[in-house]
RNA sequence: CUCUCCGUAGCUCAGCUGGUAGAGCAAUUGACUCUUAAUCAAUGGGUCACAGGUUCGAAUCCUGUCGGGGAGACCA
């Protein structure tokens, strides 16, 4: 680029600074088309704070020293407290009334209303911070500090009157308007897929989806102290495993460079936590995050938590009793009872929790007795019942495909159904008094699979065994049978005590304890496609090779042009069309284009 | 992977059997010193997701692509 260039830049800035009425610098200037009109005028906001001798973006602490939740739990009761407070957060609305204004300020706790007079902010004859900064540059979404004391509105408000006040933060881009009045809420951002890309967003603005949040943390909370609170110890194990056992799925591959090996992100833990308890551990506990690749609908995201737990000397029949306890106490804690709603359902957690064996279930619902039927007779029955089967499913898995279809939804209350076919429970231990059965249980909550346990299995002979079925399974081509992990078989020789252990689906429990009927909602950052790129990066400079005037530039890539490519690209009587039609629009006064001049362009 | 619905201003949404886009909130300017979905007046704001096609004419009809929701398939 030669000095002509950049003085004609520096030129068409001052031309475009004028139009948008805010400086431009040259680097980025073809910015200025690219932003609404919002926008715009908080950028050109931002620049008159600097002119004032404002830093928008203070270093310095703010000296917080209350929130809004507490001073409206307590001002009422005594009004003689928070006669000095500083609080900060973000500005959610703002009612002006000449020289008094009413801001709703929002912090992690709640809201509060601050009442912000002209001549309380600006005691002296110098009237700008408040007709200038606090009404003319502050917006929505700022975040702001400010002090002051707390009293009561003529409507029965408790307020903040302020005397001090401060930018923080500006807010360069508008916030979604949400409205509320008498618990009523209005124009909520519903779309979901702005909710979950942009969740700082949903978290701002609508109300209700922090609680979810932070209910989910208390529920993982009042588990963790649970099992504390008996001498269980949290552990960390590893992520990425060689072999990924424990469950059936399909896993993540990656690829460690050093090692030169694949490594796959953990489907469960439970091999590991069982190797602990190997080590002389009594009771051992894992918030995991385990990883999935398979489909994505509103009860499975690619990665999610499960709770593992194995207890040694314990079994299944103990299991349920603590499953049973710690949910009563989760819905205790959460809501003060053990009646949850859910949907239109409500759901009582209240110990002890029906149990059903699967098969009993299954003769309930189909009134097939498939206890000693042999594979070909359940594959019969499965096509009595219209459920889809194919050569590769065995007998646990037909068995599974039968409870699932036509049981499963039946289960709103919690209830433990238990004692599975062996083949579909390759960790299990055998029943103690029926054969081809094992010692599981799968508690179903709201038609739904929310904790799966065990006797485990500690026999490594047999252990052994049941993996080289999951090998000839995979042979058959069932992609999810399990590998054979011989250095957990090893462990297992060394002598592994009897013990019970469960998995619970933290995630779902969440959705449960809080009312959602998609995973999504109790994730942060559910996973999603990838966003396209809304600005696409491009130098001007790459136009300017092209020989496009400089001062057409902007106006090329308004029209939609960003790279040299997209203006190869173009036809040149559309392109032309286009910038004529801008050049009119924005009443640019640059000397207009002929089409020769665009067509070269592209050559 | 299949079916289905959706994508219009910063946000929430209208827009009929084709005639180049509307409202509320938000924004801008002004009025207003206890308002609270504040109010009142004026103003600006849109490649109607993207790309093709049909048509004199497309937000609207057709095809494809992208993104999302829902249902199914697969799967915990």
């Amino acid at each position: 680029m030669d000095l002509t260039i950049i003085l004609n830049l520096s030129g068409l800035c001052d031309q475009l600074s004028s139009f948008f009425n805010f400086p431009i610098f040259a680097k980025n200037f073809s910015m200025a088309y690219e932003l609404s009109e919002q926008e715009q005028i908080r950028r050109n906001s931002l620049q008159e704070l600097y002119n004032l001798g404002i830093n928008p973006y203070p270093p310095e602490l703010f000296p917080v020293n209350v929130n809004t939740a507490e001073i409206l739990a307590n001002f009422l009761a005594d009004n003689s407290l928070y006669q000095d407070v500083t609080i900060a957060g973000r500005i959610m609305t703002r009612r002006i009334m000449g020289a008094a204004s009413f801001v709703d300020l929002q912090d992690s706790a709640g809201r509060i209303q601050l009442y912000i007079k002209r001549d309380d902010i600006c005691p002296g004859e110098d009237k700008t911070l408040y007709n200038t900064v606090f009404k003319r540059l502050t917006d929505i979404g700022d975040i702001i500090g400010v002090r002051g004391y707390v009293f009561v509105t003529q409507m029965g408000e408790i307020s903040i009157h302020v005397k001090e006040f401060k930018i923080l933060s500006k807010s360069l881009k508008p916030l979604p308007i949400v409205k509320e009045a008498d618990g009523q809420t209005f124009d909520a951002v519903t779309d979901a897929e702005f909710k979950y890309r942009q969740r700082y967003v949903d978290l701002v603005v609508n109300p209700g989806v922090k609680d979810v949040f932070v209910k989910r943390t208390k529920m993982v909370n009042t588990i963790r102290e649970f099992l504390n609170s008996q001498g269980a110890l949290e552990v960390d194990t590893p992520v990425l495993q060689s072999i990924p056992g424990g469950a059936a799925a399909r896993p993540f591959v990656t690829h460690h460079n050093a090692l030169d090996i694949p490594l796959y992100l953990r489907i469960a833990n439970e091999l590991y936590l069982k190797r602990l308890i190997v080590g002389g551990f009594d009771w051992v506990y894992e918030f995991s995050r385990d990883f999935r690749n398979e489909g994505m609908d509103r009860t499975h995201n690619p990665e999610f938590t499960i709770l593992e737990f194995y207890v040694a000397y314990k079994d299944y029949f103990w299991m349920m009793e603590q499953t049973e306890r710690m949910l009563e106490k989760v819905a205790l804690e959460l809501h003060g009872t053990t009646d949850v709603t859910v949907g239109d359902k409500v759901i009582s957690f209240k110990a002890p929790f029906k149990r059903i064996g699967i098969l009993d279930a299954i003769k309930e619902y189909t009134g097939y007795d498939v206890y000693s039927m042999d594979e070909s007779a359940l594959r019969e029955v499965c096509k009595n019942l219209e459920i889809e089967v194919n050569e590769t499913m065995g007998k646990g898995k037909m068995i599974d495909a039968i409870f699932g279809e036509k049981c499963e939804q039946h289960y709103s209350q919690p209830t433990f159904i238990i004692d599975y076919p062996v083949e579909m429970s390759p960790l299990t231990k055998k029943h103690r008094s029926k054969p081809g059965l094992v010692e599981r249980f799968e508690l179903m909550v709201n038609g739904k699979e929310i904790a799966n346990a065990y006797s485990e299995l500690n026999d490594p002979i047999d252990q052994r065994e049941r993996f080289e079925e999951q090998v000839r399974l995979m042979e058959r081509g069932d992609d999810e049978a399990m590998f054979i992990d011989y250095d957990f078989l090893r462990a297992m020789e060394y002598g592994m005590p009897p013990m019970s252990g469960i998995g619970i689906g933290i995630d779902r429990l969440a959705m449960l304890m809080t009312s959602q009927v998609s995973i999504q909602d109790v994730l942060f950052f559910p996973q999603m496609r990838p966003e396209k790129k809304v600005v696409q990066q491009s130098d001007d400079s790459e136009l300017l090779a092209l020989g496009i005037p400089v001062e057409w530039v902007p106006v090329v890539r308004k029209a939609g042009f960003k790279t040299a490519a997209d203006v190869k690209a173009a036809n040149p009587n559309k392109l032309l069309n286009d910038l004529s039609g801008l050049r009119k629009k924005l009443k640019l006064e640059i000397p207009a284009l002929r089409i020769e001049e665009v067509k070269a362009w592209s050559e």
